[in-house]
DNA sequence: GTGAACATGTAACGGGTTACATGATTGC
DNA sequence: GCAATCATGTAACCCGTTACATGTTCAC
């Protein structure tokens, strides 16, 4: 799935500009979506070009203008036929889980603070989530709710993880070699007596 | 992280050929990160190039001959600065969410079917997952141990939320309209009053 | 002999990221 | 004045994906 067809989806559920369906996606798309201007503004010229997309400039008082865009029939078919032949594709590439995998050639205090590092941007993540479901549950489509449902309850286990496992982790750590076995007569050989 | 830095992270454990690297990564990185041949012989190549690996030929008997690897100081030297400067980043990019977020847009079986699809896809996921960690546990670091049990959490949770939440999800969307909303007259409303 | 697993590579392509460039408006 | 937010875009670059190309060995 590209940005064209995000774009094209987001836009099904209302007029916005591009800088407006960036916030969009980074609301409720960012548990499993992510998009820069880099790629909404080339993507929304050529939707346009395309006419699946209508856009008019809107004057504001108080700020800059902005250009807002529709979504046109045509573009209304398009998402339909992208969205039947999508692929359910689902892609983790997490640097925070090698790093994690490969934590014996890390030095101890660069560990803890990757750790701690990820443990605030879930539990701020999770607050920020529980937050904008409080405000908006009332009037999300089933689908919406099942989505961020998913992100809400993945995000918590994952969170809940880190928690309960960090203190091991880092002492497990502490006791083995460069090879990231027990160091010999450390507490760990010991243990395995 | 560049499959560069990753070659050489599962290079440190023992030498490999290039086919055995992208065994190593499914088997054991499947739940955060994914390389195909197409990056990982460029990647060898170059790290050859450079000295941070070096490869020779290996024979074998009933089996076509195959290019060891074997990770040299300087690459050692390279992975440990390139795990220290890396920042922890985790990044998900699911169409399938993108798919449940727009469920209203989708015939009713498709829905059905992407769902199912996930739900085995886990299922079997995390089966053979269990299989290898029951097979591999004693003699992994205590890194890999967190990272692997990381994923399992995960999924978990997910297998549950989806198996939990699947027919409830369905049952609503059939009875909503093309904006994803309750259809007035329908038993939503009906619940609404 | 045919499909599956083993084994290695190349080249084009596509798409997103990053950096750059610019400018309005508000509030401190 | 200056930082922050709002707002829009371009262009180079990177890098991974996909498709293509080839060959061995085994088991059925």
């Amino acid at each position: 799935m590209d940005v064209k067809t995000l774009c094209l989806g987001v836009l099904s559920m209302g007029e916005r500009s591009g800088y407006e369906i960036k916030k969009t996606v980074e609301e409720s798309f960012h548990h499993f979506f992510r998009a820069g201007y880099g790629s909404i503004y080339p993507a929304l010229a050529e939707l346009e070009r395309a006419g699946h997309v209508a856009g008019r400039e809107v004057a504001q008082e108080g700020r800059p203008a902005k250009r807002v865009y529709g979504i046109t029939g045509a573009g209304r078919d398009l998402l339909h036929r992208a969205l039947a032949g999508e692929e359910p594709r689902h892609v983790v590439r997490s640097e925070f889980l090698v790093l994690t995998y490969f934590a014996h050639l890390l030095p101890a205090e660069r560990l803890a603070t990757v750790l701690d590092t990820m443990i605030v941007r879930f539990r701020d993540g999770l607050a920020a989530d529980l937050e904008h479901y409080a405000r908006t549950n009332d009037q999300l489509t089933p689908g919406q709710r099942f989505a961020l449902g998913y992100g809400r309850t993945v995000v918590a286990a994952a969170l809940d993880y880190l928690e309960r496992h960090r203190e091991t982790l880092l002492d497990e750590v502490a006791v083995t070699d460069e090879t990231g076995r027990p160091q010999a007569g450390g507490p760990l050989a010991a243990a395995g007596d």
